[in-house]
DNA sequence: GGAAACCCGTAC
DNA sequence: GACGTACGGGTTTCCC
């Protein structure tokens, strides 16, 4: 499909694409490589490059048919003359040509001034017509002089051709060429020469007879019966030819010496050339003028690296310099809106910069050694932690690594967690954005020029842009506090949560498909019945409907959504079925079942990897309080509060021969917010082991009796819960079925009884108008720019969220150190264990049963003991045959 | 026709 | 508006 937007092409530009073939600059290569010899070996003191005019020639019109034989000069060798023509300029050697005449002949007219002004001529070429104006010792050829590099055998020495080499060579003086040229001809000028005389018989009539001339007037002298008919039959012809073949000296040109002297090259305009082509060395050779060509702007360099040598070289690069960074290419289409699964890409090359606005891109498809070795000779680099590296989204390097048997270590920097960690709240971490905003740039990504492959050129520019913003970010980091977070938690982990995604988990589809049948046949009445029931049919799972239909029977409410509608939520519809209304309490069975069948038993089918595992995406930089969140699909919401709902997770099984390990921590962020707030009450109760839910029904509301514990109980725990997100009457109200008058004496009771827990709900937005931001214990920032809004209602947000930030965030900072710490458990006593999710407080590892107990201590070994609080952390641990079961 | 918003419900 | 953090399905609306 053409491109929308696609730019008028000029020519050279689609040289330039041809290019990136490895094809076409093959000629300008050659020919640059040979001037730039032959000036530093000979070191002229004058010198021209002749290029032919283009227009036809005086040839042309003595004989139409005149080159008419020469095979076409191939596109690609015609479209590389502007190059070799700028060559030319780059090295400021001047170009001539004179319209209406060959670039012989212009030669030839120069050679001849040149020796009358006493000066020896070097004719550069390789043209056997040019020894033609050998003069002893006026003019000499310089042949040999362009060295094929596709040659594999030894290049022949260059040789310096004067008249005696000329006549060694073709057995005729200099002078005599012409002549030789009439009668044999010259297939590749389409000269036609004599019928029946070839070069053999040519050699032999001009050395008999000296020239043409005196062989057609002599011809019967010639005693071969072929070439005397034809000397006698073709006399106009033979004359004609020789007349082609003649150089004319006679061109109106004027030996111009001041312009033909030698100057230094335009270093400018060969770094600027050489660039362009991508010639590396030579690009390096004049990397000096690099500033002067683009005026002080920052300019990218990038460059591709086919060769064995130039990968070798820079690979020993990345030995030497203190710090470098890349950027993994891969086959996942770029711009794709939705977020593509790091399994599904494949590495299609690598880029590195080790320097800032440069970076060469290896494909590892176009490498002279192949994929392989490409991969191989960058392995060692890669996989060296003593080598400092930067990348951006870590966890995705490590990802498309991983399947070319590179093991990445030495990461010191991730531009997206470094990011993330200074501003969690941002949507997202596009590196383009991030070098816009950190370096102060107009333009974030750059569109890849015509040859470049659009993934290649990303690459090149994301290993660049890496490098300048990881430095600036990292310094922030520094700034900020953040580097226990970052260098401890945050660059360790991603590589497990690789390991964990690529593990995955074992789906019993056939669980699901039961129960999705199951459901289905439940809904399948329900829905008849609630059709009945509302008197009519309608979509159930529209909320507008449904609004709609509660309005026709009268037993709406007066609530309303957030956009005016009527609202159909859940809490509306509990307090209309607790009213006797049957339509609601049908309405909840159907929301229910549903949700589980569409949700869950429908859709996760299609996630399960010809593996028959789902392998879900933790994602490290999607929340603001550093939890990890799981996507495609979500596995940190399988139901498990409903008994219905529960069964899901018998789907999900450990492989046969393993089973599941699962722990995890018993009211944790309830143990923050007693070690946060310093709360008295709370810590004690924490430390003497005491249920904290018993602790507040006794000293909140009062419980005395074992009954009165036990009906209290239910109530504190929601309190409790409740308050470590701020909670404000009116949604404790709603919560628990009171008045807003009630839930705001719960409220103060409670903080009369946790005094510690209401003087931290007070300075946590005080200290958090100030700074603007609060921390997790850890020293994790979330940044509360609405903390100050005028808008009471965003504030108020603000401050809530200032409140959670402290407890979930640091609960995200415990159970992160502990996957860690749990991680190099597990390998360093040698097991086959692996963690395979991670539930916010809970870690689910799948193992062999021979381990599952050893794997049990270590998980509530490590994660008891991951930090150090003032108060206790408890784990319960279980394992079971399915993630339903492992809990007791 | 697809993206985005909305409503709702699942988890911790 | 009202309880913090997520993801995602279905419906509806909006916009190209």
């Amino acid at each position: 499909m053409p491109s929308k937007k696609s730019k008028p092409k000029e020519p050279t530009e689609r040289v330039f694409l041809i290019d990136c073939r490895g094809q076409v600059t093959q000629a300008v290569f050659v020919f640059t490589n040979m001037l730039r010899k032959l000036l530093s070996d000979e070191k002229p003191h004058y010198i021209a490059a002749v290029f032919e005019s283009g227009v036809p020639t005086f040839r042309h019109e003595m004989n139409v048919g005149y080159k008419a034989n020469r095979v076409a000069p191939p596109e690609e060798l015609e479209s590389q003359i502007p190059y070799i023509v700028r060559v030319c300029e780059a090295y400021n050697v001047p170009v001539l040509n004179v319209p209406g005449f060959e670039a012989d002949d212009v030669i030839g007219a120069l050679a001849v001034q040149a020796a009358e002004a006493g000066l020896q001529s070097v004719i550069v070429s390789n043209d056997k017509d040019m020894t033609q104006l050998v003069r002893d010792p006026w003019v000499v050829c310089m042949r040999n002089n362009s060295q094929n590099v596709k040659r594999k055998e030894p290049v022949p020495p260059v040789e310096w051709c004067d008249e005696q080499w000329v006549e060694n060579k073709f057995g005729v003086r200099p002078t005599q060429i012409v002549d030789l040229l009439g009668l044999m001809g010259d297939s590749v000028d389409n000269i036609p020469g004599a019928p029946g005389i070839g070069a053999k018989g040519a050699v032999a009539i001009v050395q008999q007879f000296g020239s043409v001339e005196n062989a057609l007037e002599r011809w019967e002298e010639v005693k071969h019966k072929t070439y005397r008919e034809s000397l006698r039959d073709n006399r106009d012809l033979i004359l004609q030819s020789k007349d082609l073949a003649t150089i004319r000296t006679d061109v109106n040109i004027k030996l111009d010496l001041d312009r033909l002297r030698c100057k230094a090259p335009d270093r400018a305009a060969a770094y600027k050339l050489f660039r362009e082509l991508e010639f590396q060395t030579l690009t390096r050779e004049f990397a000096d003028a690099a500033s002067e060509v683009d005026m002080g702007a920052a300019s990218k360099v990038y460059l591709r690296v086919r060769k064995v040598s130039e990968l070798e070289a820079l690979v020993r690069k990345l030995w030497e310099v203190d710090h470098w960074t890349f950027a993994v290419s891969d086959s996942t289409p770029a711009g794709a809106g939705q977020q593509v699964s790091v399994r599904d890409g494949q590495p299609t090359g690598l880029a590195i910069s080790h320097a800032p606005n440069t970076a060469h891109f290896i494909d590892f498809a176009e490498f002279e050694g192949g994929h392989d070795q490409a991969v191989s000779m960058l392995r060692d680099a890669l996989s060296n932690g003593l080598l400092s590296k930067s990348v951006h989204d870590l966890k995705r390097a490590v990802a498309l690594l991983a399947p070319l048997g590179v093991e990445l270590e030495g990461v010191t920097d991730d531009t997206l967690l470094a990011a993330y960690l200074l501003d969690p709240v941002r949507s997202r971490y596009d590196l383009g954005d991030l070098a816009r905003e950190a370096l102060n740039l107009d333009e974030g990504w750059s569109d890849a020029p015509e040859g470049w492959a659009a993934e290649h050129w990303r690459a090149a520019e994301a290993a660049d842009l890496t490098a300048q913003v990881a430095d600036v970010l990292h310094g922030r980091v520094l700034e900020q506090g953040l580097e226990a977070i970052y260098n401890e938690i945050e660059l360790p982990i991603a590589p497990l949560l690789y390991r964990i995604e690529r593990a995955g988990l074992k789906v019993d589809t056939s669980v699901l498909g039961e129960l999705s049948a199951l459901f289905g046949a439940e809904l399948e009445k329900l829905t008849a019945q609630i059709y009945k029931v509302a008197g009519r049919e309608f979509k159930i799972n529209s909320p507008k409907q449904v609004g709609e239909v509660l309005e026709e029977l009268n037993i709406s409410t007066k609530r309303k959504t957030a956009t005016g509608q009527v609202s159909t939520s859940r809490a509306v519809l509990d307090e209309l079925a607790a009213q006797g209304y049957e339509l609601p309490r049908l309405l909840i069975e159907f929301r229910e079942l549903d949700k589980l069948k569409a949700t869950y038993t429908d859709a996760l089918p299609a996630l399960v990897g010809p593996d028959g595992r789902i392998h879900s995406e933790l994602n490290q930089a999607v929340t603001a309080t550093g939890r990890l969140s799981s996507s495609n699909p979500n596995l940190q919401n399988i139901p498990i509060r409903t008994e219905l709902g529960r069964r899901i997770r018998r789907a999900f099984i450990p492989e046969k021969g393993n089973v599941f390990v699962a722990a995890d921590y018993s009211q944790l962020e309830l143990r923050l917010l007693a070690h946060v707030t310093r709360d008295e009450q709370m810590l004690d109760a924490f430390q003497k082991g005491e249920d904290i839910h018993e602790r507040t029904a006794r000293l909140v509301f009062g419980a005395r009796t074992k009954e009165e514990l036990k009906e209290k109980r239910r109530f504190a725990k929601i309190v409790n819960f409740a308050i470590a997100y701020a909670v404000e009457p009116f949604g404790l109200s709603q919560r628990v079925g009171i008045s807003r008058k009630e839930a705001r004496q719960v409220i103060d009771d409670y903080y009369e009884t946790y005094s510690g827990v209401r003087r931290f709900m007070e300075e946590v937005p005080e200290k958090a108008r100030e700074t603007g931001l609060v921390r997790s214990k850890y020293g994790r920032i979330r940044p509360v720019p609405t903390i100050n809004d005028r808008n009471g209602n965003i504030r108020a947000r603000a401050e809530r969220e200032a409140i959670n930030m402290p407890i979930q965030g640091t609960a995200s900072d415990i159970v992160k150190i502990a996957m860690l710490k749990v991680d190099e458990a597990l390998r360093s006593a040698g097991l086959k264990a692996q963690m395979v999710m991670q539930v916010h407080d809970e870690l689910l590892v799948e193992a062999p049963k021979k381990e599952a107990e050893q794997v049990r201590e270590i998980l509530c070994r490590e994660m008891e003991t991951a930090v150090d609080l003032d108060v206790p952390l408890d784990v319960e641990s279980g394992t079971g045959d399915n993630w339903m079961d492992v809990k007791k």
